[in-house]
RNA sequence: GCGCGAUUAGCUCAGCGGUAGAGCGCCUGCCUUACAAGCAGGAUGUCGCUGGUUCGAACCCGGCAUCGCGCACCA
């Protein structure tokens, strides 16, 4: 708690960590479905468990947390569900890696050993993150933590695949898929990776078969950059169209190496432009070439192992290595005299995202989606007449979004992984001899009893054996599958059959909104809405949105000095901890929030990595620091009181200085709220900077300092007015709080504890935000005090230019100014002004001053500004700047206005206030000439 | 190839039709009892280039350039 004698910088460790205990164990967080108020609900994002924290969790938490204490501050019955995710493949990796560098296998220690490990892994990791989570001092329900391979979250996969699966919205079947040799498992297509990569480009000979065609031609020349699959190559194709080879279409040639007849097809992919028109087809090891295969009925032949090395297929060649056989293959075409030439070639080449290596198009049995249904329905959903659902934040994601909503492929969503959630579904291996093979039939349940009553059901008796012999397909699930069902399996989907919802479901379902970056709108945003459509569209009460979250807020991605992408690979991440433990996490936050522009742009932190400073964050923590300062000035001035005791101040008494900054506090409440619930959350952020450092501190508490401290006998008038004063002060600080306590929590909550005296147990981040006081409003009083304060900056500048001591006392200060309400101002508040500018007094004038002055020029207003004795050059300079000033304005102004165009077509008001404005700078160019003319 | 974003003060970025802004940094002077993590004052910009619309453009439209991102991909 801030007091006279405490220190005057603000530490926050002691103190973050006090709140987030004092927090949780209160269950501040923690709501009841039953409980009254318009429901507000965020799933977060759940992080990888593969490790720690990045700066990008950090920048997220800080949103997400914003947003949803700012509800809870407006009444909102708010939910926010933290939980990570077992990130199947990635976790996996990491551990296979370990044990590789132990000298072991997975398969050395056997699946149930191998999980045991994993489930260690997970515990810390997961421990390190909750932790981080923690230190950030994020609002969520800790009571309610999700893992994505929790016991529930399991059960709602099992049921989701079987609803899928019922409606036919999966399928299993042979499809060429993309594999990682490195992770020995099929990946989806999102999991790939473009990667320009240096090769080469060889160019082949294929003999005719005939021999020589009419022409004399004996072969035709195809170019690859993958020799080693010419072994599967079952056709070469031709541009219909292309002239050059119209008349050998249908003839064959005779595979080099191989000695297979192949067929000269016609297919519409060839570009006859590129290369010599002609295109070896593989139809096995190539997604064009298999699309070229099924028009033309081609062969499939498969000359790859799933570990990377060459099959029996490949004859001669079987054993070695994918890049080996490479070589391979161009040595021998070499020798045999089929190599017409080699290029380099600059192409891409799909990369595994997590293994790294190049995949390999490969023939393979799985398990798939069917995603054109379900992508339709979430196409539907964002052209609603009710408008789109869901609502992007930009808008501009929407498009990202539906475009890949168009034309989108089937999902792969079986992993040959151990870690992750175990396919639901049992092959009937007594049906094939004891062993799964493509061919075995299977069952899809929830359970293995349920598979079996199904297998007994359609295999038992007849030529079936019996009783059947189950195996549960050894693979799991794509870590996608469980993190798009998030938004509803969190809040205890699917609950109990022939049961109502389960409370949490029915009361936060659908989600308020989704905040995350635009890196997984694929991988996840539209994962989670064509799941929901699938399995949440036919809630009870039709009518509910199944989409699962009203709006996303898409973020922009943290980048590091140099504006790279932060991320683990590039080694360029910054622990968030190291900044928390430096500034404290309110300054961390407040710093991440602060940078966001509207427009979801990436934000850029800068960061010294020899001294592990910021200073982006230090500026945060000067903030900090400036309000606890705030704070501290206060409590040595509330005479004990707290803002409830001092009570509201009474409206009649309040005097100018009380009346502006209540008048700013209201609209800077309005607009911050305003900010806050359209995810403005950088303008609010700084808006409230601007309000508390510059108007609050820097006037208003320098304004009320005198009345505050009314020396010793102060009369009763003097007494009653210290009272308002501090009724005042104490408002806007306890006030400015509330409204600050979204973007720096733990600061708020301590400081707004320190001012209102109230208990450990009650929390201002449970407070009522504060009603909007209309009645303080006053646009005029607003404008007169900010030109008041540019008078009063004028006459600072002339105390510097004259070459003053700060605390070197002036006398008088004269305002000469035909604006009613700055002169209202001065009149009424020179008291509390003239300490401002270190003088005796400070009062309005009319002409010129009786004593020795320099003078500035704002408006129509001058600022005379007394001084021991005249000083002609110092005098001359400042009206010479004055007048330069203004004839640069004139010249401007009166340009505009000589254009007969402007005074015809621009709207009035427009050029009522160009006119005014040139009268007001011709009159401050006149009186600085005739000033300048009276020194001589 | 298609799409998206960026280009404003030394740096990081706001502003998005009516006389160019903030933070940091920089310069000058101050330990003025809330705060030196501070106070006061100051300097700094042909708003990427180029056409156009408009009385008026950093802002709207068209082209170009540079940087970045996404999607697709010709062997």
């Amino acid at each position: 708690m801030p007091e006279a004698n405490l220190p005057k910088t603000y530490d926050p460790a002691g103190t973050e960590a006090r709140w987030q205990q004092a927090w949780e164990s209160s269950g501040a967080f923690h709501p009841d479905p039953g409980a009254p108020g318009e429901p507000f609900s965020v799933v977060i994002p759940p992080p990888n468990v593969t490790g720690s924290l990045h700066m990008g969790h950090a920048f997220n938490t800080a949103l997400i947390d914003t947003i949803v204490r700012f509800q809870r501050l407006r009444g909102k019955n708010v939910l926010c569900l933290p939980g990570t995710d077992h990130a199947s493949i990635a976790v996996q990796t990491i551990l296979e890696k370990q044990l590789k560098a132990e000298g072991q296998r997975k398969e050395d220690l056997g699946r149930e050993a191998f999980l045991e490990k994993a489930w260690a892994w997970k515990a810390e990791s997961g421990g390190t993150i909750v932790g981080q989570l923690r230190r950030l001092g994020y609002s969520v329900d800790w009571q309610r933590e999700r893992f994505t391979l929790d016991a529930g979250c399991s059960a709602a996969v099992i049921e989701a695949f079987n609803r899928l699966h019922e409606q036919g919205l999966i399928y299993r079947g042979e499809y060429l898929v993309n594999w990682c040799p490195a992770s020995g498992s099929a990946v989806s297509d999102l999991e790939v990776e473009m990667k320009e990569v240096d090769g080469h480009l060889w160019h082949f000979r294929y003999p005719l078969t005939a021999g020589a065609a009419a022409d004399g031609r004996t072969h035709l020349e195809v170019a690859t950059t993958r020799p080693e699959t010419l072994l599967g190559d079952t056709a070469v194709a031709v541009n219909p169209k292309d002239p050059r080879y119209a008349d050998l279409v249908g003839q064959t040639l005779t595979l080099p190496l191989v000695g297979r007849q192949i067929p000269i097809v016609a297919d519409d992919h060839v570009d006859a432009e590129f290369g010599t028109g002609c295109v070896k087809v593989t139809p096995a090891h190539d997604p064009n070439d298999f699309a070229i295969g099924q028009r033309h009925d081609l062969p499939l032949i498969t000359v790859m192992a799933k570990d990377g090395t060459m099959n029996e297929a490949a004859g001669r060649f079987q054993g070695l290595d994918r890049f080996e056989a490479r070589q391979a293959v161009v040595a021998a075409m070499e020798a045999e005299g089929f190599l017409v030439k080699v290029e380099p070639y600059r192409h891409s080449v799909p990369f595994s995202d997590r293994g790294k290596v190049p995949v390999e198009p490969l023939l393979s049995t799985q398990w798939f989606v069917r995603t054109e249904p379900l992508a339709t329905r979430c196409r539907e959903a964002l052209d609603a007449a009710a408008g789109p659902d869901p609502r992007f934040v930009p808008e501009r994601w929407s498009k990202v979004y539906r475009d890949w909503l168009t034309d989108i492929r089937d999902w792969c969503i079986s992993r040959q992984l151990w870690w992750g959630h175990r396919i639901p579904a049992w092959f009937v291996v007594s049906e094939t001899g004891g062993a799964i093979t493509d061919s075995t039939p299977y069952v899809v349940a929830r359970n293995e009893e349920e598979a079996r009553a199904k297998a007994e059901a359609q295999f038992a008796g007849g030529v079936h054996a019996h009783p059947v012999v189950l195996e549960q397909d050894p693979d799991a699930l794509d870590t996608w599958f469980s993190s798009g069902l998030w938004p509803f399996s969190t809040l205890g989907w699917p609950g109990e059959a022939g049961e109502a919802e389960p409370p949490d479901l029915a009361r936060w379902y659908p989600t308020s909104v989704l905040v995350t970056g635009f890196d997984i709108i694929f991988f996840w945003v539209a994962r989670m809405t064509m799941m929901a459509g699938a399995l949440m569209s036919d809630r009870e009460g039709s009518g509910i949105p199944w989409i699962p979250f009203r709006d996303v807020y898409i973020h922009g991605l943290v980048r590091d000095e140099n504006n790279r992408k932060m991320s683990k690979s590039a080694g360029n991440g910054i622990d968030p901890l190291l900044l928390i433990e430096r500034y404290g996490a309110d300054a961390l936050r407040f710093a991440l929030v602060r940078e966001v522009a509207g427009a979801g742009q990436d934000i850029r932190l800068d960061y010294d990595r020899k001294s592990d400073t910021s200073a982006t964050v230090e500026a945060s923590r000067n903030f900090a620091n400036k309000l606890w300062n705030a704070t501290r000035f206060a409590l040595m001035n509330l005479g004990g009181e707290t803002p409830a005791s001092l009570g509201a101040p009474d409206r009649a008494a309040l005097k100018l200085p009380d009346r502006w900054i209540l008048s700013r506090l209201a609209r800077v409440n309005r607009e911050t709220a305003e900010r806050y619930g359209i995810y403005g959350l950088g303008e609010a952020a700084k808006g409230l900077y601007e309000f508390a450092w510059n108007e609050v501190c820097d006037w208003y508490l320098e304004l009320i300092k005198r009345r505050l401290n009314p020396g010793e006998n102060p009369g009763t008038e003097a007494l009653a007015d210290q009272r308002t004063a501090r009724q005042v002060l104490a408002k806007v600080l306890a006030e400015l709080l509330v409204l600050l306590h979204p973007l720096m929590p733990h600061l708020s909550e301590e400081l707004w504890h320190g001012l209102t005296g109230e208990p450990e147990g009650t929390f201002l981040a449970l407070q009522p935000w504060p009603a909007v006081d209309e009645m303080a409003l006053d646009d005029a009083l607003e404008a007169s005090f900010s030109g008041v304060i540019g008078l009063i900056r004028i006459g600072r500048n002339l105390r510097a230019v004259r070459g003053m001591k700060p605390s070197e006392k002036i006398g008088q200060v004269g305002i000469a100014t035909e604006n009613d309400g700055i002169r209202q101002v001065i009149s009424i508040a020179s008291d509390d002004f003239k300490s401002l500018i270190k003088a005796d007094s400070i009062g309005i004038i009319t002409g010129s001053p009786e004593y020795k002055s320099i003078v500035g020029i704002s408006g129509t207003s001058q600022v005379h500004v007394e001084v021991p004795e005249s000083d002609v050059p110092a005098l001359r300079a400042r009206l010479d700047k004055d007048l330069a000033k203004a004839e640069k304005e004139i010249k401007g102004l009166a340009g505009r206005l000589a254009n007969p165009n402007f005074a015809a077509k621009a709207p009035p008001e427009v050029v009522a206030e160009c006119r005014a404005n040139l009268a007001e700078a011709e009159m401050q160019a006149e009186l600085a000439r005739k000033r300048l003319a009276d020194l001589g």
